[in-house]
DNA sequence: TTGAATGCAAACCGTTTGCAAACTT
DNA sequence: AAGTTTGCAAACGGTTTGCATTCAA
């Protein structure tokens, strides 16, 4: 149930962050929604609240760890719900679909690149765009 | 000199874009300049020419595959010149600075990745994130 | 001379913010 | 009852566009 995870974070339980909790639990393992997305399924299933709300609410959700956002092509932020695992990102640029990886050597060769080249890496991300089974 | 190298994409030749192109050419090695740090470089040396124009060349530029544009964190577009050759990018998140690497070890794992997911990549984008020597 | 390129200001779009009203505790 | 959270509309920042003027060929 919403209402623990809300509480464990510290933020307060109302409908507005129940209700998109909901959707980011139900959404996040096909594809990363941005605000807008979340605003229209939050219409269809008739509930009214205001996209600013979902900025601050998704934005909220950031800073207490349950989302991540992430900038794809094109450049507006989209939501995920947060496992817990660093994962990198398979984007399909007809759908939407978004299907998430790990893999050692790539994380071991970055390391490394930055190692040569005298940086303290802080973060990274990489995306591989491309067409999804389906689309392709 | 700038003329051929517009002529050649079949640019007409003006002085908005020799400078910026010339302003891409100073400085694409060291850092990606936004359209506004190139506005700001060229009112320095006393060129007044409007910040749209700015986003028209280099837009001009990148349909010519003169120039590529990158959205690194935080949002804003950078461009950089190309060069030809594929490669990504190790970025300084407190100085600008960026560096360029390429890895056949990362873009083979890349490529197994994909169509191990069933994916027909079209794309991929790689950041590193990091203080530089400098700046650490 | 003629069509393309520029400058300016206004439009745009995703996102954020100020404020009064509606909520959670 | 006290303090948050919400909705609305207005503001914002980077980028694009319409239109009259200026320019390259």
């Amino acid at each position: 149930m919403e209402t623990h995870e809300l509480r464990d974070v510290g933020l307060k339980v109302t409908l507005p962050r129940m209700k998109i909790l909901e959707i980011m639990e139900r959404e996040t393992n096909e594809r990363h929604l941005n605000a807008e997305q979340v605003y229209k399924i939050l219409l269809s299933e008739n509930e009214e609240i205001g996209l600013a709300t979902i900025y601050r609410v998704l934005t909220q959700f950031e800073a207490a760890g349950l989302v991540s956002r992430h900038h794809f092509e094109g450049g507006n932020s989209v939501f995920e719900l947060n496992k817990g695992h660093h994962h990198d990102h398979v984007v399909c640029v007809k759908c939407g679909k978004v299907d998430e990886f790990t893999d050692d050597i790539i994380e071991d060769r970055q390391n490394q690149i930055a190692q040569k080249l005298g940086y303290e890496l802080t973060d990274h991300s990489l995306y591989l765009y491309g067409l999804c089974p389906k689309c392709k």
